[in-house]
DNA sequence: TGTGGAAAATGATAATTATCATATTTTTGG
DNA sequence: CCAAAAATATGATAATTATCATTTTCCACA
């Protein structure tokens, strides 16, 4: 087992546990089947990028296990993480609905698995059911919110708050192991690429959160050791 | 005339000038004429507050004319401004959509006519007409794409470029008055709520960008003069 | 058309953050 | 499991940006 990819991503739409999760979850038998007709399943190893920025995609991916991120390359060159994605998320639509380019790369930061979508089944999908161009419309509604809040974040608040706001926001988005670590596992690199500072910077704000007991870190694996005193520094009430 | 709404927002949708720009663009006569019997036509004056951050919206206005400022309120109270909206923009969707309550505040930077289009029938014509909410999506997805290089801007340029990069945006999107000056009046510190900076920073930078001849301003009005060096501050390449 | 209040400008200083250098630890791939 | 490479940690310093104080200018409105 493990090593057949119908093990790890359901030939049929319809068994699939992440579909109540995705943009696909109130569709009916028949869309369904069309979709699993067309969909083909796809694993991308840890590192693999899965989207150029500025590419024209020719489909859209359902991530059906693992976790990707979201980034921009800035004018040095340097990565900009818009945001984690993982099962039920959607790829590449944005750029297919709004007939421009990619806005940003795509890479896997776990092992993932996850269902390619071709174009102009997608394009079915959309033109025979109202209901998914809704579904669609409503999580690019709720993204365009989260993505005023990062703005506001990094417009006003220092480097510290916005460490601790992200580290409270991937305990919340990616929950914990059983040792009580984040379960996601990042370099510093990319949590500065979260923050928006520099590496150094990052790196030395987290030894001080380690030297107050607010985190506890043991290579990559970092624990949440006070979420209250950590909500306080970054500065979020809800 | 002037002193009568009819004058400044048609009262039939199919008459309205701006329908093409709005996401209205394709819809049929028998649509139009819905839309066009539940519209009301309101105006707003200069500052004027036209949604609260947090609240419910019961219905969406569709800009006339006139400009406004979408923006959200950070830890300490500051404005954040998110994005300017103009004629044919589509304003509390957003929320409707994602049933969140409204993400950010809307106020009049201009004297602002709009028609208010109530809750129901935004979603009457939503289900009805699958085109419209196409138009809907494809902005939403285009404003992800934006909100994605403003995040990728703050998080990693300078105040300096930032500051230069939204004069140039500014001048996209408002354009010049005849004089030459961007044809949209802020305050200093409005400026320095786009960049996300201190209003004392914003004021300095652009002092410094009138010594070096990159500007021009007189009070409020601001006149490009160096468009290609200040795009070379922005460090913007397209 | 003067005037009071707001906005803009500017200076001085403090705080934050970036950069560069180097040592140490962790991770990765054979 | 080990060695090389990458990542992390930390110090020293420079650059950027914020904050506070004060003066000057602008502008809405009586």
């Amino acid at each position: 087992m493990g090593n057949d990819h119908s093990v790890e991503v359901p030939n049929h739409c319809s068994m699939c546990g992440n579909r109540h999760l995705s943009a696909f979850k109130n569709l009916g038998d028949e869309d369904l089947d069309q979709l699993s007709e067309m969909k083909t399943c796809v694993s991308f190893k840890k590192g693999q990028v899965i989207m150029h920025e500025g590419a024209r995609p020719q489909g859209v991916y359902c991530l059906h296990s693992g976790k990707v991120k979201l980034y921009k390359l800035g004018a040095e060159g340097k990565e900009q993480i818009i945001r984690f994605m993982t099962k039920g998320d959607l790829l590449g639509y944005r750029s297919l609905l709004s007939e421009e380019t990619i806005s940003g790369s795509v890479s896997a930061i776990d092992d993932t698995y996850a269902c390619y979508i071709p174009k102009s089944s997608f394009f079915q999908v959309i033109q025979k059911n109202p209901k998914f161009t809704l579904n669609i419309l409503e999580k690019a509604c709720h993204e365009l919110g989260e993505m005023g809040k990062i703005i506001t974040s990094l417009a006003q608040k220092t480097v510290r708050e916005r460490l601790a706001e992200i580290l409270l926001i991937l305990r919340a988005t990616f929950g914990e192991t059983e040792e009580g670590n984040l379960d996601i596992s990042l370099t510093r690199e990319e949590i500065a690429n979260m923050v928006g500072t520099a590496t150094e910077s990052a790196i030395r704000l987290i030894s001080e959160l380690k030297e107050d007991s607010l985190i506890e870190t043991k290579g990559r694996k970092i624990k949440i050791l006070d979420a209250t005193r950590l909500r306080k520094i970054a500065n979020v009430f809800d």
